[in-house]
DNA sequence: GCGATCAGCT
DNA sequence: CACAGCTGATCGC
């Protein structure tokens, strides 16, 4: 959460992402994007005063921003005093003083931040000095070099200070897995989930915040599904968020809220109580995408991680890793960084520590080296990283910045990507920057998936599942194709491939429960349905798990080698790979075979109960899911035949 | 009645 | 482990 007072040292006259106090004052406003912790004071009474009786005082953001902080009524006051800016587009500001008429300029430009719909940093260039103030940001490494406007022709402007989102600026979050590396995570396992059949349901729990519509609409697009949310209001504007969410209950995917979701997702209920007509019980697994829970494994970890029966963790990150601030600031290299968050756990002081290697402040201890024909040059020992200067700058004039190669600004898609994708036309402002869609990464898809490589789980209570699954022995899932198929009516069978689903067709659109008894209710009737055992929400909860391994790795709590700045991979499984590692040890495959109606893969590690470090091979000891179906002595003879002969046992989906 | 602040909760 | 909120209680105006 940002800390950040509101006021920047060069420029005390202009408040961002404060409104309260002292920030009253200020010539003008710049909001970064719409999370509340950057609104404080926003619809603050005296402001709507002070506004009322002001001719210059303006708000400035991105369109999209505008957008989102107008669909709140309660922020209508501003409407006549918002002027929204185009990304990449330096704008003259007078800051004037109502007052006494004094009068000061700034040039600021909106640069995408990537955090979420609207978000920017800020630049400002003036008189005291260029600075940066970046709001909330998830960039990527090498991003900074591909941006236009941090670079004046061949070089890096020469910034005076940054006011810098250090969220993760910290070596638990060395590396985030990139975001298109979570999107394929969960892409594969909301695939393996919905595929199984229509009343199989997905439910992502996602704070209510902007942010998640990357991840909303990638899925929407991919499954040709919308996402169902409560609310669309805020993007009626935006027809690329629009197409791919509905505020219709009759989908697969779900985003929405109830104040009381997770009672309902214990209770096997979706927060919008969508069912079944038939009064087939859905199967619902949650999805909750986090960063800090995965910053703080202290083994790697796939990108998917399996908690309970059917709850996941997805990592899903909203601000730069500490490799990618790193990069960033290496770039730039600031005089001066001041960080705007203080993360848990450490101190301003941790922070400002671990930020002045990348910046160029004098700090103590540090050489002033004292050029004899006139002007003086740093040390530059700690604002170096590829591509620094070399020895040929020895004498650069002290106001130089770094000189760094910028790069073609070519491929600035993926930059963009989450706020404004291209660089604003003149003519239409506003649907360019409500195109927020980035194109997907074909080349993370897997090549060779294993539907089943992990049974070391939990469960004793995915008998839901185990009725369900056309594939007792834990083969490829049903869904080789999308769109998915058609729901049935017996889904014991495998769902033809061609049709289209129709979901009005299964679906009723109930009241959503709010009453308690009624709650209640359900929950015994799901239970009931599902043999669900009461332990399951205990796992659920439980947090003293143990990661299993899987082949992708995760946030690094390496520190030392920023070279190592490869995505994680997902999914990438070879057909060596074909059986886990952990079966492999375990000499396995005997009741390791995949449990019906198991979600898992190499993707997804599981986390559901204490295990021993060494990932024991009682993970394989669990008795046998009750209602699923034991292998029979002759499928077992045939397994172990294949197994001897070499030939493949576990079915795989080829994409 | 409203806003600010905090505890508690996801 | 909670990234960004929400609700409810309390207090002051």
């Amino acid at each position: 959460m940002s800390s950040f007072a509101g006021r920047m040292k060069e420029y005390p006259t202009i408040s961002l992402d404060r409104f309260d106090r002292e920030n009253l004052h200020a010539r003008a406003y710049f909001l970064s994007h719409c999370h509340k912790d950057h609104m404080k004071g926003l619809k603050g009474p005296l402001l709507k005063r002070k506004l009322k009786f002001s001719l210059t005082v303006k708000l400035y953001c991105s369109f999209v921003t505008k957008e989102l902080l107008l669909s709140n009524p309660r922020y209508g006051f501003w409407e006549d005093h918002i002027v929204a800016l185009e990304l990449d587009s330096p704008t003259h500001i007078s800051l004037i003083d109502e007052t006494t008429g004094e009068s000061e300029d700034v040039v600021v430009t909106l640069l995408p931040a990537g955090h979420c719909p609207g978000s920017v940093m800020f630049l400002f260039e003036g008189s005291r000095g260029t600075v940066l103030y970046t709001g909330d940001f998830r960039l990527a490494i090498g991003d900074a070099a591909r941006m236009e406007h941090l670079h004046s022709g061949d070089r890096v402007k020469d910034i005076q200070s940054v006011y810098l989102d250090s969220t993760f600026f910290n070596s638990k979050y060395h590396q985030i897995p990139s975001r298109e590396a979570c999107l394929t995570g969960i892409t594969q396992l909301v695939r393996d989930w919905i595929c199984r059949s229509a009343y199989h349901v997905v439910w992502l729990n996602c704070k209510a915040a902007y942010g998640y519509e990357y991840l909303f609409t990638n899925l929407g697009q991919e499954f040709s599904s919308p996402i169902h949310v409560n609310n669309l209001d805020m993007f009626k504007k935006m027809p690329e968020i629009l197409c791919h969410m509905t505020t219709n209950r009759a989908t697969q995917i779900h985003a929405c809220r109830h104040p009381k979701d997770e009672m309902f997702f214990r209770a096997s209920r979706l927060p919008c109580g969508s069912t079944a007509p038939d009064g087939t019980p859905l199967n619902i697994i949650s999805i909750k995408p986090s960063t800090i829970w995965f910053g703080e494994r202290s083994k790697k970890t796939s990108v998917v991680v399996k908690m309970g029966s059917s709850s996941y963790r997805a990592c899903f990150s909203f601000h730069s890793s500490y490799s990618e601030v790193k990069d960033f600031m290496s770039y730039i290299c600031p005089v001066n960084i001041y960080p705007s968050v203080i993360p848990l756990g450490q101190t301003l002081e941790d922070v400002v520590e671990l930020l002045k290697p990348l910046s160029r402040s004098r700090s103590e201890g540090e050489d002033v080296v004292y050029k004899p024909l006139g002007t003086l040059k740093r040390t530059r020992k700690r604002c170096t990283s590829e591509g620094s200067d070399s020895d040929g700058d020895l004498f650069d004039e002290v106001a130089t910045a770094p000189r760094r190669r910028k790069m073609p600004v070519t491929d600035v898609t993926k930059v963009a990507a989450y706020t404004q994708p291209h660089s604003p036309r003149k003519d239409s402002p506003d649907k360019d920057q409500m195109n927020i869609l980035p194109e997907p990464r074909p080349s993370t898809q897997p090549s060779n998936y294993i539907d089943c490589t992990e049974s070391n789980d939990d469960d004793d209570d995915d008998d839901e599942l185990s009725n369900i699954m056309p594939h007792p022995s834990g083969a490829a899932s049903p869904c080789t194709e999308m769109p998915c198929p058609p729901p049935t009516s017996n889904s014991d069978t495998t769902p033809s491939k061609a049709a289209p689903p129709r979901w009005e067709n299964f679906f009723r659109a109930d009241p959503v429960l709010t009453d308690e008894s009624e709650l209640d209710n359900s929950q015994t009737q799901s239970t009931e349905n599902t043999s669900q055992s009461p332990e399951r929400f205990l796992e659920d909860e439980d947090d003293g798990c143990h990661m299993t391994s899987s082949q992708s790795t995760h946030i690094s709590d390496e520190v030392t080698d920023s070279s190592s700045q490869i995505d994680m991979v997902l999914v990438q499984v070879d057909d060596s790979k074909a059986v886990t590692s952990d079966q492999e040890t375990n000499g396995l495959l005997q009741g390791g075979t995949c449990k019906p109606g198991e979600v898992a893969s190499d993707v997804i590690g599981s986390c559901n109960e204490p295990k021993s470090d060494s990932q024991v091979s009682s993970d394989f000891e669990l008795p046998p899911t009750p209602g699923s179906k034991v292998p029979e002595p002759e499928e077992l003879k045939e397994l172990y035949r294949k197994l001897a002969a070499g030939q493949e046992v576990v079915k795989r989906k080829i994409f």
